[in-house]
DNA sequence: CGCGTTTGACCCGCGC
DNA sequence: GCGCGGGTCAAACGCG
């Protein structure tokens, strides 16, 4: 346990040193069983049924997950295992996607629980988007680096898909890249599996006004990829050169404004999820809901997250594209769509977004410890 | 020279 | 078993 904490100690420094990484918490998440995916105990969490949970087990399994959450969220300061449970709940609920539209609110009508084994066979973590595009004007930041590893062309389809992994050796995430079909000026962007690392914007320390523009002019000074650094990284479609499937007005401009309909109906405003200097108008309806208040309280230790590694930071940093996300997905896919508004007011777009796994990588944690 | 892209070859899963 | 299609590899190449 110990060596664990050393490791930790050792391999995120920042991590551990930022967010004062509690050792006890951590012991006791260590202690409590099946916290961790393949950890010991995990099948007998996972077995038991949702009833044996609420009954006997609750105030365990609460705890457990309430230290769980706690972990995570202040390693990730991302949303928090509420957040997710919430999405599966909803998920389960089989809501109207519309009504979230409508309500903002996500309403939970079954009890989740947290099974490990659940959440390891839906790893993929698997999520489409769909930007549209409107002109050359603007670079994508999801505040990642990415390398093109491949292109293919698809059958029935015009448009070669191109491939892109993460730059970060520890990074096993994944983007597909490929023009629609049916709509020549719409990207479709499909993420598959989690950063374990945070977004490079999370170490902007000035919120820049105007996002691609302004981000992309400081990612042009590329710093080396130093995952603590403080300085800006760059993206992806910011840094570069256009894919050559990729005509010129296929570069991503970060979604924007207008779309705010949901702030004043009740819609949480995600700043809480967010870095600091995220766009603070922005609102987010996470697969299952917004982001509800208690969990703000959460996820506010250091800015990336989770839910940020989900939510690219196009989606994040709205300015001039319309980003549509849909569902790729798949069985376990849960509807969501997330409208976002944005500060600037001459441009408007709309974003949803929906994950085909929603369920949080568990192998995070065991990645940590 | 290092880093990222390009691109043909190869691998693998899936349906027939 | 075979063919097809999608995904990945890796050598070559380009650029700063």
């Amino acid at each position: 346990m110990e060596e664990m904490a050393d490791e930790i100690s050792s391999k995120y420094p920042w991590q551990h040193d930022d967010f004062g990484f509690g050792e006890e918490l951590m012991r006791e998440l260590l202690d409590a069983p099946s916290l961790v995916a393949g950890g010991a105990g995990a099948d007998n969490y996972s077995s038991s049924s949702t009833k044996d949970v609420h009954k006997e087990e609750v105030p365990a399994a609460r705890r457990r997950d309430s230290m769980l959450n706690k972990l995570i969220s202040t390693v990730y300061s991302g949303p928090t295992l509420s957040d997710i449970e919430s999405a599966l709940s909803f998920t389960g609920a089989g809501a109207d996607p519309q009504q979230l539209l409508d309500g903002h609110k996500y309403y939970s009508s079954s009890p989740v629980v947290f099974s490990p084994d659940k959440v390891l066979s839906k790893m993929e973590n698997k999520y489409t988007m769909k930007i549209k595009t409107c002109g050359g004007s603007g670079l994508a930041d999801d505040g990642y680096k990415w390398r093109k590893y491949g292109q293919k062309s698809i059958k029935n389809s015009p448009n070669p898909r191109s491939y892109y992994r993460c730059t970060n050796p520890r990074c096993n995430a994944k983007k597909q890249v490929e023009r629609a079909v049916d709509e020549p000026d719409t990207l479709v962007v499909t993420y598959e599996g989690l950063h374990l690392h945070y977004t490079y914007s999370h170490f902007l320390q000035h919120p820049t006004p105007a996002p691609s523009a302004a981000a992309a002019a400081a990612a042009a000074k590329k710093p080396k990829l130093h995952f603590h650094t403080t300085a800006p990284e760059t993206t992806t479609a910011a840094t570069s050169p256009t894919p050559s499937s990729m005509p010129p007005d296929g570069t991503v401009v970060p979604a924007s404004a207008g779309d705010s309909s949901g702030d004043s109906a009740g819609g949480h405003n995600a700043a809480g999820f967010l870095p600091e200097h995220a766009v603070p108008n922005c609102s987010y309806l996470f697969d299952g809901g917004f982001i509800g208040d208690e969990d703000r309280m959460m996820m506010t230790s250091g800015g990336g997250g989770l839910l940020e590694d989900m939510v690219p930071l196009l989606v994040r940093r709205p300015s001039c594209t319309s980003v549509t996300t849909t569902a790729t997905t798949s069985s376990s896919g849960s509807p969501a769509t997330a409208p976002v508004s944005s500060p600037s007011p001459s441009t408007s777009s709309s974003v949803s977004w929906t994950p085909a796994s929603p369920y949080i990588d568990m192998a995070i944690l065991s990645n940590i410890f």
